[in-house]
RNA sequence: GCCCCCAUCGUCUAGGGGACUAGGACGUUGGCCUUUCAAGCCAAAAACCGGGGUUCGAAUCCCCGUGGGGGCACCA
């Protein structure tokens, strides 16, 4: 039999960054075994469901690279993959229950049950579950209770003594008792099912081997797996993921708790934050796959090609965790060190759009393999390369800026004149002639003959930036023109220094 | 309150009785390099929650604490 994983997101919003983990983990499970990796989407909870959230989660997983072989848009052999269009089914199924005795119908009020809860605590015993007063209803005061038109719910009978044990994948065999489980409702008043239902029925027919879901589910396993038997089903091997905790450790993951961590980094929790803060999904993805889960051999840097052969439910760590948000940040430096200047060029081009500046590849290309090394996020290209497209938004120079102890006014002046002339007046202005000839007369007017004074003081004339890419680099895609432009301005306040000193 | 899960450097982790003077990575600190900022290279500091067992031997197995987390909805 074919393993057949699902990622069963509730369209409430955004896909948030423990989901998108338990996706990565279901998908590269199902690619390793040849599987199908299927998504469904559960949204039995009308109060929560907000339109647009379904085609945003496809939209992150897809961007993360996370395709799936059946689902909403893709169809499938089960299809609608989309809960409240399968509620005849579930209702089947339930009543079903009802007539094996299995199930029973409760009319117990939200507001009694409320009420009996709050009662329960006060008399110090705690949170308890339902107390199954309706379990027990006879015949007639049922049939009187479906006269008078009450609204009901079906409940599950959940035996009553003996144990259930859990076999988790990660964590071995897990025993509750089976007292501790109460009657959960199956079917809502509304006549859409909960969780449970929706979660075991589908589950069932869609044929789904292994339930790779997130730890909070564990006490939830004993009602599924009694479900299971109840219908006289199968189960499939169940394997609770680690929680991803937020960054103070003090809860799961969920709002924003806090902007920074410790460490002074962001605090993102949906997909697509990271996106838009700049990572890429090659390292997003070798992120996730790295926190509750490693390569082995002291590797932190792998793709999923090569992951996934090694990827075993057993491996992974039970502990949960919160996100090592700096290991993200080097390790969306290293992909971009390895991609090529003109993917980079593209890949950067969307954000500084969005910063206002026009961009073309054409004008990138230059400084892209100087701002590999430089950047750790694509965000960062906006700072760097604002030289580029906001004359305006440079900083103003003073003769301090572009003098040096090495490097006294009169021989920056002569510096500075002799590459404006360069500029002006040379055939080649590519990098390795600019780099020649810069070098060349910075050795010739520094002090020690050293260019690195003047080319510092150069960076700044021409870019006007404090932080920059490199001088050479920053020429070529200023262009001609506007270095040109730039110098003339530097040259003139030089001479006015020089001619005053006079 | 009840049930369940978890526990190695600041963080993410390797480790599944002897190869552990506990390994790697990020981060941090120092150095080298250097036209800014980076990158790169080198080095350093940094952990087995506590207590009992089992064993010739325990980070590894068991028990008890402690701590953290999850669940106990007509939410998923």
């Amino acid at each position: 039999m074919s393993v057949r994983v699902r990622f069963a997101p509730s369209p409430t919003g955004y896909l948030h960054i423990g989901s998108a983990r338990t996706a990565l983990y279901n998908w590269m499970f199902a690619r390793k075994h040849d599987g199908q990796f299927i998504l469904r989407i559960e949204d039995t909870d009308q109060k929560r469901s907000v339109p647009g959230a379904i085609e945003m989660i496809m939209e992150d997983l897809d961007w993360l690279g996370l395709d799936w072989d059946e689902g909403p848009d893709k169809g499938g052999p089960d299809t609608p993959y989309i809960q409240t269009e399968r509620a005849a089914l579930y209702r089947k199924w339930a009543e079903w229950l009802v007539e094996q005795g299995h199930a029973y119908r409760c009319y117990c009020t939200t507001e009694e049950l409320e009420a009996r809860r709050r009662a329960a605590m006060a008399a110090r015993e705690g949170f308890v579950g339902y107390d199954r007063r309706c379990r027990e209803l006879t015949p007639e005061a049922a049939a009187e209770k479906e006269a008078a038109g009450l609204e009901c719910v079906i409940r599950f009978k959940a035996p009553l003594e003996g144990e259930t044990v859990v076999h988790d994948a990660i964590r071995g065999a897990i025993t509750f008792a089976n007292d501790q489980i109460t009657d959960a409702v199956l079917l809502k008043s509304d006549g859409l099912p909960t969780y449970h239902l929706a979660n075991v029925v589908d589950d069932h027919f869609m044929e789904i081997t292994h339930i790779l879901r997130a730890d909070e589910w564990i006490s939830t396993a004993p009602l599924h797996l009694n479900l299971y038997s109840a219908f006289g089903w199968e189960p499939p091997v169940y394997a609770h993921l680690p929680l991803v905790l937020d960054p103070s450790g003090s809860g799961k993951l969920s709002k924003r708790t806090q902007a920074f961590t410790d460490e002074g980094h962001e605090v993102f929790v949906k997909v697509e934050e990271f996106r838009d803060a700049g990572y890429l999904p090659v390292a997003l993805r070798n992120f996730l796959a790295n926190v509750g889960w490693s390569f082995g051999e002291d590797r932190e840097k792998f793709t999923m090609e090569e992951a996934i052969p090694r990827f075993e439910l057993e491996d992974i760590n039970p502990a949960p965790s919160r996100l090592p948000y700096s290991k993200l940040e080097w390790l969306n430096g290293q992909y971009i060190q390895e991609m090529e200047p003109l993917e980079l060029a593209h890949a950067v081009r969307p954000f500084l759009e969005a910063a206002g500046f026009e961009a073309d590849v054409h004008t990138l290309l230059p400084v892209m393999p100087a701002m590999k090394v430089r950047m750790k996020r694509l965000t960062e290209a906006v700072d760097f390369l604002r030289f580029l497209f906001k004359d305006e938004e440079t900083i103003s120079l003073t003769v301090d800026d572009l003098t040096h102890k090495k490097l006294p006014a009169a021989e920056a002046r002569a510096a500075f004149t002799e590459a404006r002339d360069f500029v002006r007046e040379t055939e080649q202005y590519d990098l390795e002639t600019i780099q020649q000839t810069i070098v060349a007369i910075g050795e010739r007017h520094t002090t020690n003959q050293k260019a690195g004074p003047f080319l510092g003081r150069m960076r700044l004339a021409v870019t006007r930036q404090q932080v920059s890419p490199p001088l050479f680099e920053s020429m070529v895609a200023l262009g001609r023109e506007r270095t040109l432009e730039r110098l003339e301005t530097t040259v003139n306040l030089l001479a006015e220094e020089v001619s005053e000193a006079a």
